[in-house]
Parts: C-alpha cells; structure tokens; sequence
DNA sequence: ATAGATGTACGATAAAATTCGTAGCAAATA
DNA sequence: TATTTGCTACGAATTTTATCGTACATCTAT
C-alpha cells in the first residue's frame, strides 16, 4: 500500500481541517462548509475526497449508502510539519520573531498569556 | 501584467529562500545553493525562476548575459501570510498551543527568553 | 580561430491537482 | 407507482507544476 508520500495540497488541507473540526462528515456536510468560501461544485469536493481516501488521508465507511469520512492524518502531526517548515524555512533563525508575530496577530486571553509565561519558566533554568 | 493571484509553490519559495538570503542572485548561484538540497538540473532553476519573473514574484536585470535576479516579494509579507494560514486555519483558536509549539522545537537564548517577556508585559491588562 | 564552458530561450512531456458532466442507483415523496 | 432528489462512480478536460533536451549565442582559453 503505497502512501507515505506527498503531504496534502492546498485544497485537501482545506477539507481536513473541516474534517478535524468536525471529527467524521459526509461529503455533504464537507461540502456545505467549503462552499462558504470557495466556490466549487459538489463533485469536485466528492472526487478529492475519494482520492484522499486512495492517499490514506481518509478513511470512510461505505456500510451505508452515505459514506462517511473521518481523518487519518491528525491535525498534530500537520501542525508540526508545518511549524518545522516555517522555522526551519521561513522564519530560520528566528523564533522570536515567529511567536512575536503570532502574538500579534491575534488578541490573547488573559489565561493564553499566563500559560505561555508558565510555559516559559521551564526554559529559564 | 496580470499578476495579484496565485502564491509561491514550494519550488518557488524554496528559491526566494535563497534571493532573500542572497539578496540577489544569478541562476547559477541559487541552482548551487538549491541542488546540495535537491536533486534538480540546472536548466529547471532557470525555467522556474523565469517561470517567476512572469509572474511577478522577481525581477531580473538583463543588461548583462548573466541575468541578475532579485526577489519583489517580502520575506515579511510571506512570513505574514504563512502565519495568518496557520493561526485562522490550522492552529484555530489556539495561538498559545503555536507558540508552545515553537518554543518547543528550538532552543532558545535566554535573551530571547526575555524579549518574549518584555513583549507578553504589553499584552497584559 | 577552434573548442569547450556557460548562458538564455523555448518547446515538449510528464505528473499532479482541479474541475465538472453524466450515468446509474437508491431513497424519499407525491 | 412514478417522479424527484441525493449519492457515488467514473471518465475526461483543463490547469498548474516540474523537468529536461536542444538550439543557439557569447565568452574564454588554447
């Protein structure tokens, strides 16, 4: 069973984040969220998600006639792939301006900026 | 000079990685740099980088034989918009797991340690 | 001057990704 | 039961990326 290779395109990596968020879909249910932002037809969606069912990226039940799906990639393992890219690659040499810019982006909770000062105590020694 | 849409691929940022760097470059010089980490022809870098210049993302300087290339794309817009991509698509809703995340993958200088701290203060109260 | 290196241009091909129409079936419903 | 609706399968066309070979021009030594 050849998988291992590539990562997920641009377009898969849209429909496994709706995937994660809501555990396993339909391709309708996929479907009715990506048409919100992208405008594409109902096959389209169906044929990427049978092709990333060949990948090994999904994984789905065909017992009834509505095949439901459900990741095999987890959002960890993603996340981190890309977060080594974009260290390793794009941000090299500087994490701080990574988290910087992160930290800028998005207003932080009270609670968010007390666990990453907690977090950062285990560096201090 | 229909340019506006489409983002770098990865050959392509993997070549601007290299022009920002550089700050410019003949095809040589990034073919060089590309091929100890990929196994590509010389002829490829060029067609991909001219590839490039027709899309916008770099501008090159023909007066001469060798053509100097340089990059018309921001390390910093891109850094932006990969961040933007991870932290309302992929780390959604939980930008202090993506800055653990990065702490977590490299070691960081205690005066990196402090910049952080120093930054966290402004967010508080 | 001739040969060899080094450059660009360009076309062809291959390999992915994306998109969609259409067929055929099953289920719901009028 | 007949019709409409909702699914999957599949094939095909398109578009985008990636690779390279080859032609041809220009340098650089011999």
């Amino acid at each position: 069973m050849g998988n291992k290779k590539h990562n997920p395109t641009e377009s898969e990596l849209e429909i496994l984040q709706i995937l994660w968020n809501k555990g396993n879909a339909t391709v309708r249910e996929v479907h009715e969220v990506l048409k919100k932002v992208k405008d594409t037809g109902y096959t389209t969606t169906l044929k990427i998600m049978q092709i990333m069912t060949e990948k090994g990226f999904l994984e789905r039940n065909t017992a009834n006639r509505t095949h439901i799906y459900k990741p095999l990639l987890s959002r960890e393992k993603i996340q981190a792939k890309f977060l080594d890219k974009m260290l390793n690659g794009l941000f090299k040499g500087s994490e701080s301006r990574l988290i910087m810019g992160a930290l800028n982006q998005k207003e932080l909770s009270p609670s968010d900026i007390e666990d990453i000062k907690d977090y950062l105590r285990q560096f201090e020694k």
